[in-house]
DNA sequence: CATAAAAGTGTAACCGGTTCCACTTCGTTT
DNA sequence: AAACGAAGTGGAACCGGTTACACTTTTATG
């Protein structure tokens, strides 16, 4: 374990003094001559020289990391989130502090907080819906935070990066309804997340659209968390007129719904024609193959980076950026046409 | 965009010297008179004062930071891995660095260097197998690092904590041998990462057991990224004499390897059984249920941080751990039991 | 009641970088 | 040749915390 050579170290070693050796550093910040910066790289090499990042950042709030605060990153859909916002964040020379909430407020308050204490320039978050002072102090303080997924709806000067979660519930339940059936149960996330509530909505207005009446029976919401949507799939089976369709809108229980629906020996599509939320490869394997909806997690992941560190524009307050991309229904064969009995 | 308050601020607005905020700031530093903590505690709270991370960061090489270097979180095996990770750390009050490499050695001698310039106290990592020069220095330099799920044979100095692969290749293939397979295939990670040489060691072993001969052509190695795995299927399946029998022992390659059996019209477990390494739950739901290798994801993750973490203990330099835990071998159903032609 | 020990507080240096500004040393311009 | 400006360099203050040490005030002890 050898103690860290310090700047005044090299310094030193190249007979010049600190100032110089930070020129040389930070290139453009002020005139070195050719001959001494190639001195002093030379010595930095030799004396194994790494500038700390802790003692640069003492001087300005840098943007040179980012908070990424997700409910969780064994869900595929968030995982897969976090692998691309890193790659976008490094390609643009910014690291990425990780943090899950487990949809937990409490959680999320504590990790506010370390984020706060470590002045990050931006913060990527699926909020969980509590914590409105945090996130509001954390813009007054001039932190980029930008909502990915989902929102908070009493929040509306916070910029948001979702799928159009309405045109989404829409889409798949008008592809169910288009295939002759008349009654179609969703699941979707909490009514407390936007993103449950949008689809839900999107999911109404096709139903209208089609002329079919609304049973809010059909309609289920299960936590993020554990075994809720199994749960909810069950319910629905054991409806005294249950449904002939099904869109699972809640990404974090889809394989949960497909378990209960395997254990309770119902066919697909034969019995119960299936929509999911999710993009798995493994949607593609299974008998028969899924119909999707397929969410451009690139652009989520490139969009929410981009406004996350967007803060030297410096906005106007209340101006928040909203973007919202369009998902892609992807038709395969879990849906089947049901002959209308006239 | 209000400006940060600072100790200072702080100790002039509660009457005190920026020693004694910062004895309270940090309990068992020294003394502090009830009514006086109380007071300052009450200024902060109204300045809403966060003490800065990077300013403490700069009096000591701070445990407070752990780099995670990942292939790609987008590979559930690595992303559930995060998850468990940034949890054990969470609860030691340790923040997560979350860096990817895309298994590209240029892009890991970069993301070390970052390390680096960050002082973290501990690195987990899945290493490329190049970079070794890094790797040891920052060994030298008091870094924590710990190998999971990989190591590097040539650096036998640092931490590993990984599945018992060659365990693992044997019993999957044992399995395969018990049910009367003799053309038994592997697809595991490149020859150049321990985890595909131990599992294929761990093939051979079986095949030595059960007295069957090896074949070269049936052992194939598949990148991690791209389609190599497809392609790997695709060459055991249009072999003169091709299994009957499949390991897929490339945890990346799953998905790949069964699309491509699926194309090729190739029923499991009729015309080919297989043993895939993989715990979604998805192989659950596959028509039939896959028989898998499921690792200890927790555990992996427990260790590691656990490790990563050990520094303060200051191990004596030579003493490398190596942590092997046990793989879970669980029998569903896309195994057939083959009818001997005797 | 004198005095030693303990409790509470403040001053100032330090961590390792960045940067303002003053100072030399040249090369150019009239 | 005098005057000027640009290039190159160094000294020292600063960022926002922590902490060794000196100092004052209590409290405890004989």
């Amino acid at each position: 374990m050898q103690k860290q050579p310090t700047i005044r170290d090299v310094a030193q070693a190249a007979g010049v003094s600190v100032a110089v050796v930070s020129r040389v550093l930070n290139p453009g910040s002020g005139p070195v001559a050719a001959a001494t910066r190639t001195r002093v790289n030379e010595v930095m090499q030799s004396l194994g020289y790494h500038p700390r990042t802790a003692a640069r950042e003492l001087k300005f709030g840098p943007p040179t990391t980012l908070g990424l605060l997700l409910a969780d990153v064994s869900n595929p859909f968030f995982a897969r989130l976090a692998d691309r916002v890193v790659q976008e964040a490094h390609a643009r020379g910014i690291q990425v502090l990780l943090m899950t909430t487990q949809e937990d407020d409490h959680l999320e308050a504590e990790r506010l907080a370390t984020l706060i204490e470590r002045r990050v320039s931006g913060i990527i978050a699926t909020p969980t819906g509590n914590n409105q002072e945090i996130w509001k102090k954390l813009q007054a303080l001039g932190t980029d935070v930008v909502f990915v997924d989902r929102s908070i709806p009493t929040l509306p000067e916070v910029d948001v990066v979702s799928i159009d979660n309405f045109e989404s519930g829409r889409s798949a339940t008008a592809l169910l309804a288009a295939h002759g059936h008349r009654r179609i149960g969703i699941i979707s996330g909490p009514a407390t997340s936007t993103t449950g509530r949008d689809r839900i909505a999107g999911y109404r207005e096709a139903l209208e659209a089609a002329g079919l009446e609304q049973d809010e029976l059909l309609i289920r919401s299960a936590a993020f968390r554990g075994a809720a949507g199994g749960d909810a799939a069950s319910a629905l089976l054991n409806l005294e007129d249950p449904p002939t369709a099904l869109v699972v809108a809640n990404t974090a229980q889809v394989t949960e719904v497909l378990k209960r629906l395997s254990h309770a020996g119902i066919a697909i599509p034969g019995a119960m024609s299936v929509i999911v939320f999710e993009d798995s490869p493994w949607t593609e394997l299974m008998t028969p193959p899924l119909t999707i909806v397929r969410q451009p997690i690139d652009l989520l992941a490139r969009h929410s980076v981009q406004l996350a560190l967007a803060n030297t524009s410096g906005r106007a307050p209340g101006n928040a950026t909203v973007i919202r991309v369009s998902a892609e229904l992807v038709e395969r064969s879990s849906v089947a046409r049901l002959q209308l009995a006239k």
